[in-house]
DNA sequence: TGCGTCAACCTTTTT
DNA sequence: GGTTGACGCA
């Protein structure tokens, strides 16, 4: 095996003032020589397209760039040698990219190439830069600064009222159908009007879907607040309906840069472009008379030119299309901004060549794209690793038995990546990691600011920030339980609906609703606790202006919330407690990391952190998330499971058009992610919704040449020994079996070590062996691995891990709590 | 109003 | 397999 242990090998211990993507694997082509006139380190190392991508200069550039290309380092080199070469002032830059992640990494690239040089540019996602825009004009954009930003939930939250208001279950309409349909025009730059314009109205499917569209656009302006499509949407409306606040924007950033551009929808384009246009000669006049200092801007006509504009993408990556994302945005660029360069980046310093000829063959089947081969100067590498599980939990175990064999030849858990299409298919995969002790962490999936506990004390919060948002309002109503019922609350929203009155109003005034003492009590004493945390945060209270920790805490104490969490008996309501404390420290950093910040400014942080944010690099363990959310990261070694149809290509896809093509996409980035090994896994048969369904392999696979995979297992071999003959696995497709399409026959070649049959079948039982002592030297007998002997014992308490060496099915970590096993003599 | 039980539905991917 | 909603009872 090489691993290769003496290379640096994690992306968080390289210094970012070395060349990050050309450090010791580089491969010969990209070393120094590349020219010798270069003085600035910013070039050191790079091929002549990187060097070139840095170097250009004009009104657009498009670097097409394949994965694992070097893109983030050429876009902050960019960024950088527009500093360095005084070309450009920091505040000009406005860089953009998908995560809050990716954004925190270029900037600490950046810092690390021009130190304190960078502060002052914005780097940012799309939906953060446009939060901040949209606070700071909130005037001209009729929103109050504080306004509230809704996750997808709280949207269908509210559609789900409006929907049960206007009894629109009858005509097919669901939270799920309506959001999804609101989002696609919202992207598309479309709102209530200018859909109703063009709707058939004599459709009673379409009337009612106008006003359900109606209501909600009401209800958020009446809450105060945008969803995410809006904060897209709405920037651009304010730049086109407020010219003069456009051209502050458009003066200020001279240089804008778009990373994944190829998932950009078409509000984020108009966006774009909005940004990049010239500023009027006669406007530009009016900004120099106000002392805006553009002289120096103007050019010979007076106006100000349009920002330079560089994006980065990758149409082989695009894997946003279902959420609006356009592929033609790249496509289309050079006929959207005249004057383009156009650079391709095509030598991949990640992967081995083995990886990359198999990303290439996968890709190649998807016809209407711009030909583009990733190479590789380091070397085949070694093979993909293949393997066909009997069901979920073996292939589970497969992945925790590599795992722990790579581990024990020198890799560290953290360069290691289990990636799968649907998160239902984390929990096989956890139950089986945490039985093998392998450390793992899932990435996105239900995040923490998602959770209901979390949700509910931000609402808290919420509702202080943004005293008209009802549902915040709502959500904390009656939690914890206060004898608050649904009831009431109808009560309470018709007669703030009724009287014209916010629905805070609604509970200070509901004195006079006549409901019973004690229900009217708890109201009261909710919009007290309320309104004296809102005088904390009144800044012209002289007692005033507490920090948000403080103002949580007291909000948690004043509710009970937490107190109620720790007082009950259940288990799960101690993990919300914690969570909750989490919550308290997090508010607590926030502080100290943003001494001048406020609480809007935590509650919009939060409302915009994404899957892949949290992902902590330092923290040592073996990372499990989507294929989405594996965008842009990489690996030394990834474990891509559940390869089958219906998975990947997901059933879902089928229907859609250019369904299949994108979920190639999908498979394709998936397998570019790693760096040295691949590993492909699938299982015959799958456990949904508690019921276990046959799976076939996918399509895809066949699309790798054969030579490239070394099964471990092989579908073929499944097929004929695994006991399943009548469910053969390629049955509906050719009936010739696995393999055997299109005049290829035996692609896949029979797995050349049978292995003990079905060894691995494991099952999901679990036990709870309480005190059970194992010592080295014990025999012990597992329900799945059968006899084996244990060598060491370690850790403690509920956390022992039995290293055991099992007759049949190898040596294996447990842990011990848990694990299916006795002790045997 | 709260709580228990049962049935339905679910799952594509996410800023 | 796990959550959410409807329904019935205390």
């Amino acid at each position: 095996m090489t691993l290769s242990p003496d290379l640096p090998n994690t992306p968080a211990t390289r210094s970012s003032a070395t060349p990050i993507i050309l450090d010791g694997r580089a491969g010969p082509g990209a070393g120094p020589g590349a020219g010798s006139e270069q003085q600035s380190p910013l070039f050191d190392g790079l091929n002549p397209q990187q060097l070139e991508a840095v170097k250009y200069r004009g009104p657009a550039l498009l670097i097409v760039a394949g994965a694992g290309s070097g893109k983030t380092s050429v876009l902050t080199r960019r960024v950088a040698g527009l500093i360095e070469t005084r070309e450009a002032w920091p505040s000009q830059i406005l860089a953009i990219t998908f995560t809050n992640k990716a954004a925190a990494e270029m900037r600490d690239r950046v810092r690390g190439l021009l130190g304190q040089a960078s502060d002052g540019m914005w780097i940012s996602t799309f939906h953060s830069s446009c939060v901040r825009i949209l606070r700071r004009e909130a005037e001209s954009a009729g929103l109050s600064t504080n306004f509230s930003i809704y996750d997808s939930a709280d949207s269908k939250v509210t559609i789900k009222r409006i929907i049960k208001q206007l009894d629109a279950d009858t005509l097919g309409f669901t939270p799920g159908n309506v959001s999804s349909k609101i989002s696609k025009l919202k992207n598309e730059l479309a709102d209530v009007d200018s859909y109703a314009r063009n709707a058939n109205m004599s459709d009673p499917q379409e009337v009612m879907f106008v006003e359900i569209f109606r209501q909600y656009t009401r209800r958020l302006r009446e809450a105060s607040a945008l969803d995410f499509d809006d904060l897209i949407g709405e920037t651009v409306f304010l730049f086109r309906a407020f010219p003069k606040v456009a051209a502050l924007y458009r003066r200020r950033f001279r240089h804008i840069l778009v990373d994944e551009y190829q998932d950009t929808n078409h509000a984020q384009y108009a966006l774009v472009r909005e940004l990049t246009r010239p500023v009027e000669a006669e406007l530009a006049d009016d900004m120099e008379d106000q002392g805006l200092h553009v002289k120096n801007l103007q050019d010979a006509s007076g106006q100000i030119p349009g920002a330079s504009l560089t994006v980065v993408g990758d149409s082989d990556q695009s894997i946003y299309a279902f959420r609006g994302a356009s592929s033609r945005n790249i496509t289309e660029f050079e006929r959207d901004f005249p004057g383009t360069k156009v650079i391709l980046l095509e030598q991949n310093y990640r992967s081995t060549q083995n990886i990359l000829s198999a990303a290439n063959a996968v890709i190649g089947n998807n016809f209407d794209r711009r030909e583009k081969r990733l190479w590789s100067a380091g070397g085949d590498g070694e093979k993909i690793v293949g393997y066909t599980a009997y069901n979920g939990h073996d292939e589970a175990q497969f992945v925790a038995d590599e795992i722990e064999v790579l581990h024990s030849a020198g890799m560290a858990y953290r360069d290691m990546a289990v990636f799968y299409r649907t998160n239902a298919q984390t929990r096989a995969l956890e139950e089986i990691l945490v039985r093998a002790a392998v450390p793992y962490r899932v990435v996105g999936g239900t995040k923490f600011y998602e959770r209901a506990e979390i949700k509910d004390a931000l609402a808290y919060l919420i509702a202080v920030a943004n005293p008209v948002d009802e549902l915040a309002l709502r959500r904390i109503l009656n939690t914890p339980k206060r004898g608050i019922g649904p009831a009431t609350e109808t009560q309470l929203a018709s007669f703030a609906e009724t009287n014209g009155i916010s629905f805070r109003q609604a509970m200070r005034d509901s004195g006079g609703l006549g409901l019973g003492p004690k229900v009217t009590g708890a109201i009261l004493q909710l919009a007290t606790l309320l309104d004296s945390a809102a005088l904390m945060m009144d800044p012209e209270n002289p007692a005033g202006a507490a920090n948000v920790s403080d103002l949580l805490t007291f909000l948690l104490d004043g509710s009970g919330l937490l107190a109620v969490l720790r007082a009950s008996r259940d288990a799960q309501d101690e993990v919300r407690a914690e969570n909750i404390e989490e919550l308290v420290a997090q508010t607590k950093d926030f502080n100290r990391e943003n001494p001048d910040a406020g609480l809007v400014d935590f509650l919009t942080q939060v409302s915009l952190v994404a899957a892949a944010d949290d992902l902590d690099d330092a923290s040592g363990t073996v990372s499990l998330m989507t294929l989405h959310t594996a965008k842009g990261l990489e690996y030394e070694a990834v474990f891509l499971t559940g390869v089958e149809e219906g998975l990947l290509p997901h059933q879902m896809s089928a229907g859609e058009p250019g369904g299949p093509a994108e979920e190639r996409r999908l498979f394709y980035v998936g397998i570019t992610r790693a760096r040295q090994r691949l590993y492909l896994s699938l299982a015959m048969t799958r456990a949904q919704f508690g019921e276990v369904n046959v799976a076939m392999p996918s399509r895809y696979l066949q699309e790798i040449p054969a030579t490239l995979i070394d099964w471990k297992q092989s579908p073929g071999m499944a097929n004929s020994r695994g006991g399943t003959q009548p469910r053969a696995l390629n049955a509906r497709r050719d009936g010739g079996g696995f393999g055997s399409r299109s005049g290829t026959p035996g692609q896949l070649p029979p797995a050349p070590k049978p292995k003990t049959e079905w060894a691995n079948r494991v099952t999901a039982q679990v036990r709870d062996n309480g005190d059970l002592t194992l010592n080295a030297g014990d025999r012990i007998r597992h329900v799945d691995f059968g006899d084996g002997k244990v060598n060491q014992v370690t850790g403690e308490g509920t956390k022992r891990i039995a290293h055991v060496q099992f007759d049949t099915s190898g040596a294996k970590k447990l842990l011990i709590k848990i694990a299916p096993i006795e002790k045997i003599e």
